[in-house]
DNA sequence: ATATTTTTTTAGTCTTACCTAAAAATTTAT
DNA sequence: ATAAATTTTTAGGTAAGACTAAAAAAATAT
């Protein structure tokens, strides 16, 4: 069955909610993150439920089925997908990214993105370090670890980031927090949780705990 | 003022029915490439008019204002840039690209089109022969002229199609009509005006009138 | 346990872009 | 020049997806 424009976005908003929790979604966590009002949700989330793509009780929040799941997938690739293409290829910066690939998403041929993946050579990873659903559907778990779980005195590589806001990825990179850099946590300061970290072993640097918390690293 | 999908896919035709006469548009005409209705289409021109896209007078038809000529311009640069990615870096014929490049064209994104334009070299042809639209707008005059205008034992290259039907490309291609071929111009029969060729110096073929008069080809 | 607050749903509208049917204008044919 | 045919417009409706205001349910606080 054929996805509106909307629907798209509003099973890719649910399943990013569904990612944390084994809950149902409530209607106002999505009306926040569509930027409408939680009115326009239920009348949509009745939609979505008709076609057979979430399971809706009144009041009792929403959850994909495994088809509304599929195409959430599918969306996220294609995102993903469209992102490596944008960096890779054209030059952008990972934080100029996100609007453009919003609306590459929907854009609707097998083929095309068959053949976007072969010619990116098929990355698994995108920009951020977001793992790339592979074709039938399988999203690799997210395997790093946020460098505010990191010991003192660890070593770490950064991998990801777990939060694609273009202002907070323009920090990063004023600090030469890219992709690959690596950390090494030199001090936590057990007051704020702030850490004193060194990049690439240059000068010492500080990060507050929320900045730390988005950046995912491995060891 | 921000353009709606439907509102980019009007000017466009419009700017396409206009390329030919100097006259008004006529609503039947919009509505047949519109694949809708001449009410509808009545309602569109009358709001295209109040944006200041078209002048637009009852039953005397529908031209563009220099504004909209812009933006259907653009929308033109962006479906033929497209098209020369789809075909150049993905690998696709030249009969596959047209609706993919119809969805792509809509992609907002000033930057994303100059990037597009510089890692595809700057090109001033699409996989068919028309000529993409400069940045401030101006396009290149069609250069070539019809098989069909051609005289008999002149040679001749494929340099466009003036259609890019996929049934009709697929047949060109078929009889390896590609663009850069060699065309030598054997005999016209006067009866119905069909052609005998031979393509890159192969054996010799027919093609009818109405195929030569989509191919366009330079002396 | 009840009252208050918050969340969610319902009811009723709005806009965009389409539709059909009927009316009006224009073009073509006699 | 007028009748017939065609084209175009108007009028009135529909579906998608949003909105506001009000009602209902659920969660929280006393």
């Amino acid at each position: 069955m054929a996805t509106s424009l909307a629907e798209e976005n509003y099973l890719k908003i649910i399943y990013r909610l569904s990612e944390n929790t084994d809950q149902g979604v409530s209607t106002n966590a999505v009306a926040e993150l569509a930027q409408t009002k939680a009115a326009s949700v239920t009348d949509m989330l009745q939609k979505l439920a008709e076609k057979g793509w979430v399971i809706y009780q009144k009041y009792q929040g929403v959850r994909l089925t495994p088809s509304g799941q599929k195409i959430a997938l599918s969306i996220i690739r294609k995102h993903r997908l469209w992102e490596v293409f944008l960096v890779e290829k054209l030059g952008y910066n990972w934080d100029e990214v996100h609007e453009i690939a919003e609306q590459l998403e929907h854009i609707e041929s097998e083929s095309l993105i068959q053949k976007l993946d072969e010619f990116l050579g098929f990355p698994d990873r995108d920009p951020h370090g977001d793992p790339i659903p592979t074709r039938d559907g399988k999203m690799a778990d997210q395997i790093y670890q946020p460098l505010s779980e990191i010991k003192e005195k660890m070593d770490c590589v950064l991998m990801g980031v777990a939060k694609d806001a273009a202002v907070f990825l323009q920090l990063l990179t004023k600090l030469d927090l890219n992709l690959g850099a690596k950390i090494n946590i030199l001090e936590i300061n057990s007051f704020d949780r702030s850490l004193q970290i060194q990049v690439n072993s240059a000068a010492a640097i500080f990060v507050s705990h929320e900045v730390a918390k988005n950046i995912l690293v491995k060891a």
